[in-house]
DNA sequence: TCGCCAATATACAGAATCGTATCTAGAAGT
DNA sequence: ACTTCTAGATACGATTCTGTATATTGGCGA
C-alpha cells in the first residue's frame, strides 16, 4: 500500500542520524543533572532508550560524546541569541531591550535545566583544553555576530556609544548568564532575578548613550 | 628550656582544626579541578599530606567535605567582597567602582582555580539541596549587605537613583561573576574581560544616577 | 528468498572508588 | 612510668563504571 502521509523514508543514514541526536538530547540531560564524571553511560542510554552499545556505536567515547553535547549546546544557544536579536529593531533602545530579554525568556533560557547544562560545560572547558578551545571561538564568534547586529542598530539610531558594541555585547552577555545561574539557584527569588535581566537592559542602554542623549 | 618564640600550643583541639583545615582546602583544590564526582578522596587526602583516614576521621563523608569546602568557600568570598566595597568611600562613584574593581582583582578572583571553584559550587547547588540552601542564604545576605553599604554611600552623596540598592548589588555581582568566568575559560581574552569589569562599573554607576544627575 | 552487513544489545574484564573495620602510635593525665 | 584515648593509617569488601569483545537482529542487495 503506498504511504498517504508523506512517512520520511528513513534511510539508514537519516536513521543513524535520528539516534545520534537522541543520545546528544540524552547526554545534555543528564549531564546536566548529575555533570560527566557522575553521569554514567548506563543511564544516559536507558534515557534515550538505548543501551550503552549505541554509544559507543556513534561516539568512540565518553569524551565524544560530551563534544556531540557541546556541538549540540552550541547550536542551541546562537539560535537562541540570534532569536532574541531579531525581535528587536523597531522601538527605541530600552524597548528593545525588553523584547530581547522576552524572546530570550521565552527561549526556555531559564527553564529546565539549561543552566545547569551550561555550567556544566563552562567547567568542562575548563578542564579539558579541546573544550576550552572550541567554547572559546563560539562565544568569540557568537559575541562578534551580536556586536555587529548591535552596531547597525545604533548606526541606524544615531547612538553615540561610551563603549564600543563589542564591549556592551559581552557585558550584557557576562551579566545574563550571571542572573541566570543566579535565577536557577535561588528558586525562591528567581522571579526577581528575572526582572533584573530587564532592569539590566535598561540601565546599559540608557548609559550607554551617556548623559547628553535620552 | 623556655621557648623564645610566641609557640604556639598546639593543643589538640587546635590540632584537629589545623588539619581541618589543610584538608578543606586541598579538597577545594582538588573539586576545583576535577569536579565534586571527579576527584578522589584519595588525591585529596595526598594533596593535603594525609590518607583518606584523616578525611573520615574529621569528616563523615564525602559529601561532608563538600559542605566544609562551602563554608571556606563562603567565608573568604565574604572577606573579598567587604575588602572591595571597604576600598570605596572617598571618591566620586566611577573612582570607587575602580578602586572596588582593583581590590577585587587582588584578591585573586581572577587566578588560580577559584573560577573553577566558583562554578563547582553552583552546580553542587543545583542538585544537592541542601548545599542549594546554603548557598541561596549567603548570597542573600552578602547582597544586604553590600546593598547596605552602597545607600549609605548614595545618601551620603545625594545620590537619586533609579534602581534599588540591591538590584544594583545583585546586578554588579552577577555581571561580575559572569565576567569571572568568561576570563576563566578565554585565557587569550582575559585580559579584555578583565577590563570589562571596569567598564562595567562605570556604566552601571553613571547609569544609576540617571541623565539628570552627572 | 537467501545471505551479508551494519546497528544495536549483551557479556565480560579490569580498574577505581567509597565506606567500614581494624590497627598503630603518640600525647594527656595520673 | 604506665595506661588510656584519640587522630590518623592501613586493609578490605562491595559496588560501579568504562571500554572491548562477542552475539543478535533487522534491513538491503543479489
Amino acid at each position: 500500500m503506498m504511504d498517504g502521509v508523506p512517512v520520511e523514508k528513513l534511510t539508514p543514514e537519516r536513521r543513524r542520524q535520528l539516534t545520534r541526536r537522541t543520545l546528544v538530547e540524552a547526554a545534555a540531560q543528564v549531564f546536566a543533572q548529575k555533570g560527566f564524571y557522575g553521569a554514567s553511560l548506563e543511564e544516559i542510554g536507558e534515557v534515550a532508550g538505548f543501551s550503552r552499545g549505541a554509544i559507543y556505536s556513534n561516539f568512540g567515547s565518553k569524551e565524544e560524546l560530551l563534544f556531540g553535547v557541546l556541538d549540540h549546546y552550541m547550536d542551541v544557544q546562537l539560535d537562541a541569541v540570534l532569536n532574541a536579536m531579531e525581535a528587536t529593531g523597531r522601538a527605541d533602545l530600552v524597548a528593545d531591550a525588553v523584547a530581547a530579554t522576552a524572546a530570550w525568556e521565552s527561549a526556555n533560557r531559564f527553564t529546565s535545566n539549561w543552566p545547569g547544562l551550561a555550567l556544566e560545560l563552562r567547567l568542562a572547558a575548563l578542564r579539558n583544553p579541546e573544550v576550552r578551545k572550541r567554547l572559546a571561538d563560539f562565544e568569540r564568534k557568537s559575541g562578534d555576530k551580536v556586536a555587529r547586529v548591535i552596531e547597525e542598530e545604533w548606526d541606524r539610531r544615531g547612538v553615540r556609544p561610551r563603549v564600543s558594541a563589542r564591549d556592551f555585547a559581552d557585558l550584557s552577555r557576562a551579566a545574563l548568564e550571571g542572573l541566570t545561574q543566579l535565577a536557577a539557584i535561588d528558586e525562591e527569588d528567581s522571579p526577581r532575578y528575572r526582572r533584573l535581566v530587564g532592569e539590566l537592559f535598561v540601565l546599559l542602554a540608557s548609559a550607554v548613550s551617556g548623559p547628553e542623549d535620552t
